[in-house]
DNA sequence: ACCATAGGCAAGTAACCACTTGCCTATCAA
DNA sequence: TTGATAGGCAAGTGGTTACTTGCCTATGGT
C-alpha cells in the first residue's frame, strides 16, 4: 500500500534512520539507537526506535534478517521509486522553470 | 524545509489532489471539490479541501494565481525530486546529518 | 443596489501518532 | 545454572492533525 510508504517517510526520525541505513547498512537496533544519539542528539528510547523500524519494514523500506540473537536491517530504495514515477510521469532531461 | 513536504504527501487526500491537479492544471477550489466527490467519492468540505491545498503550498507543491474572484492552483514537482535524490544515490559519500 | 458565487479565518472536536513505561522472551558466555 | 545482552509486546499519555461548523470578505452578474 502507498499510504504505508508515505506515512512511514513523514517522521523526521525515521528518515534519519533511512539516512544512516544508507551509509552503513546490516545494522542491529541498538547499533541504530546510538548512532542516533551520538551523531543526531537524538535523546529517544530503544523501544521508540524499534516501533519506527518496524514502520519502515511495512513500508517496504527496510528489510531485516536474524542471526542469532541479532537481527540487522537493510535499506531498500525500491518503495521510493514510485513516488516519483506517479506524478514526475513527465521525466525531464533538464531543470524546469521554477517560479518561486 | 523538506518535513513540510513528507508530511503534505502523507495524506491520501493531498495526493488525490495531486493526482488531479497532474492531470489538469489550473483548477480552481470548487472543481477540486467536485472532482473529489465525482471521481473518488470523497465526501469531504470545501474548507477541508482548502486545508489541503494550504498545505500542499506550503510544502510546494502546489502554486497558485488569483485572478478576479478565481484562485487556480497549478501542480509544481520540482520538490519532488530531492526525495529520491536524498536516498537513491549510487555513490558512497555519505548523507551529512540533516535534521529535517 | 441586490444576491449568488468563490474563497478565507478561527474555534472546537475526534482520531491518530510518537513516545514512554513496564514486563516479557530468546540467545550466548561464564 | 546464572547473568548479561538483544529484542519484543502492550497499555497509557501528550501532542499533532484532519475535519467540521459558523461567520466573514471579495468579486461579478442582473
Amino acid at each position: 500500500m502507498a499510504d504505508d510508504l508515505f506515512k512511514a517517510l513523514a517522521d523526521s526520525t525515521r528518515r534519519t534512520i533511512l539516512d544512516e541505513l544508507a551509509e552503513k547498512s546490516g545494522q542491529t537496533l541498538f547499533e541504530i539507537c546510538s548512532r542516533l544519539s551520538m551523531k543526531h542528539q537524538l535523546g529517544i528510547s530503544r523501544q521508540a526506535v524499534s516501533q519506527h523500524l518496524a514502520v519502515l519494514e511495512a513500508a517496504g523500506l527496510v528489510e531485516t534478517r536474524r542471526e542469532g540473537r541479532y537481527k540487522f536491517h537493510d535499506l531498500n530504495t525500491a518503495p521510493l521509486r514510485q513516488i516519483t514515477a506517479r506524478w514526475l510521469v513527465r521525466d525531464t532531461s533538464g531543470p524546469e522553470e521554477n517560479s518561486s
